[in-house]
DNA sequence: TAGCAAAACTAACACTTATTAGTTTTTTAA
DNA sequence: TTAAAAAACTAATAAGTGTTAGTTTTGCTA
């Protein structure tokens, strides 16, 4: 009989929520079915029941825990002791390392959100939102204390965010760029430009 | 009995795929039915099938009218007679514009290409790719011809792509930001960056 | 080793899916 | 007005969906 495959500190459910959010990430949510995600687990689809509640549980799950682990460090980042600029390239930089870090289910919490019942849906999108005020007023302060240019503060969230999301497409090669210069470059463009 | 409704210059067929591209849009192409289009269109599913040939013909559709429209597009700034920032610029204004003017078609075509079949789905990423090698030779020249700091343009070609990608979360409502502000600030931030 | 709970299994349910076949209605053109 | 073509319809197909019920196997603890 299969055996669902649990290393040390990971629940079978926590197994199972990781090999959904690989699965979901390469075919979407809604093009993914139990039985393949069974299969991908190594077991039957009606197994996965007895640690899971339901498919949707697994997309509240992944974006969710996404979202949280965001709102966990800006909340931190906004309390420290430094100027605005640096308090923004330090959110930058997190993106840039979580989404390195936890690919999967920064992608799917990214991408899949919309299919969220809810209130999960509503949740989700107020925590998301909030997010968005805090980097927000990060800028807004750094305009007032001049340590930026009077732009916009909902364009510049809006690019920056965007910016970051976009190391999706990314491509981990040896010919290509690492993890390192990606991020250092991003943070330099959004901060400075390109202009000489 | 039901009949589609065409306006003027619009086959039955154009028809269909607008309303696709609407749909898919706003529930993903796995998760929007062909009886819900058909319902979106004001027909049954059935005779839908007159006038396309799958539902996986709508989304190529969607997605090669949209990827022709930029690789056009490039191809001419490419030939102009500007400096290489004011081509970049160009590129980035463009994006910005046939997003905001074309929503619905540059999403799907953004969100749900992968759930195109072959030989479709390599046609259209090596489209992609071409795209992006073009803005990043772009780039290289205006590195050599002193125009931009020597950064990584891969990660330029990166950061701009995704950046105005991200207008897709523009909300365009009375008390945000307008089209030109949006424009010109990612625009500015993008190569002159927000630092003072 | 016996008993019990956890976790696997098989089989089935009620629905939904894209698509086709065959038929009827509508529109176009002679 | 009539014949042909276009475009709608109804009905059905075969395959796939998430999930549940009931049963069997496994692994731990007494």
């Amino acid at each position: 009989m299969a055996k669902i495959q649990t290393g040390k500190n990971n629940s079978k459910k926590d197994v199972i929520v990781k090999k959904a959010a690989s699965l979901f990430k390469s075919k979407s949510y809604s093009a993914s079915s139990m039985r393949e995600l069974a299969e991908f687990v190594g077991v039957e689809a009606s197994s996965l029941y007895n640690h899971i509640g339901s498919k949707s549980e697994l997309l509240q799950e992944i974006c969710f825990r996404t979202g949280n682990q965001f709102t966990e460090q800006i909340d931190k980042i906004k309390n420290e002791q430094r100027s605005n600029i640096e308090k923004i390239e330090a959110v930058i930089r997190f993106h840039i390392q979580t989404m390195a870090e936890n690919f999967d289910e920064v992608y799917v919490s990214n991408h899949e959100w919309k299919h969220m019942d809810e209130p999960y849906l509503s949740d989700f999108l107020n925590i998301r939102r909030s997010y968005e005020k805090s980097l927000m007023l990060l800028i807004e302060t750094g305009i007032e204390q001049k340590e930026i240019k009077p732009v916009n503060p909902y364009v510049a969230v809006l690019t920056i965010l965007s910016a970051v999301r976009g190391i999706e497409f990314w491509q981990r090669s040896k010919k290509n760029v690492t993890l390192q210069v990606l991020e250092n470059d991003m943070v330099n463009q959004l901060l400075n430009g390109i202009v000489k």
